[in-house]
DNA sequence: CTGTTAAGTACATAAAAATGTACTACGTCA
DNA sequence: TGACGTAGTACATTTTTATGTACTTAACAG
């Protein structure tokens, strides 16, 4: 998903005058290739990078921290580091990142409803 | 937003074992710069093509038909071509497309929430 | 006959996003 | 002393998306 904004969310970019300021700002804020699913994951718990990367399967490290990154800094998600060795990482939803789930559900219902369909 | 499967959403790209199948489809729907704002945009009424280009504004004619083309594959708009000279399209939400209406509102209500403390 | 219009198409190019490979840090275990 | 494990970072490269420019079609107005 490319950002409408390259690099976060830009208020010159999209001006605030547009209809659409909403839902812009929200798929900016969800626009990369797993950030659905990384959410949809952390919805039931708090997860470990490590947790997160063997869900996801096929995600590369970098991309991976990146996604997390963003989603760290629109404040989606809490990023909380134990100082052990080997690290330990656990990411979970702050509660803005809560608010997101009634639209990861509903994205997950329809998903089920027609996704199916073409097996 | 990159698609998780490049074209179209394949079933052997996400495995339907895969836990997250639901939300992966539908975010693959929804992949493309432009496709919610152009399904926000189509919610209360059917547009013709020109209207939604003049409502976008920055998009470029290609982007447009490409974005308008997958969301018609994926049938979630329709697409009626009036046989007139010059051309007449208009296009509108079927009724898998309404069903995406709740998800387009919450993400509204999230923007208008969140996306203007920024001011 | 020519210009105008809407909704495109075609193609080369630019920009953005994701990937792969290699490398790091640091305590613990043997 | 040296390998192990987690959560990264760095950087070059590939893949995917989006853009810009030019061109098309066919009826109608002048």
């Amino acid at each position: 998903m490319s950002r409408i904004c390259k690099d976060g969310f830009d208020k010159e970019c999209i001006k605030e005058q547009r209809e659409f300021y909403g839902i812009a700002y929200t798929q900016n804020l969800l626009s990369g290739r797993w950030k659905y699913v990384i959410l949809w994951f952390l919805k039931s718990k708090e997860r470990r990078y490590s947790e997160i990367k063997a869900f996801l399967g096929d995600i590369s490290q970098g991309s991976l921290t990146k996604q997390l990154r963003e989603l760290e800094t629109d404040g989606v998600i809490n990023r909380k580091v134990y100082p052990e060795v080997p690290p330990r990482v656990e990411y979970s939803l702050t509660s803005k990142g809560e608010e997101l789930i009634p639209i990861i559900d509903l994205m997950e219902e329809f998903g089920k409803k027609f996704g199916e369909q073409v097996d």
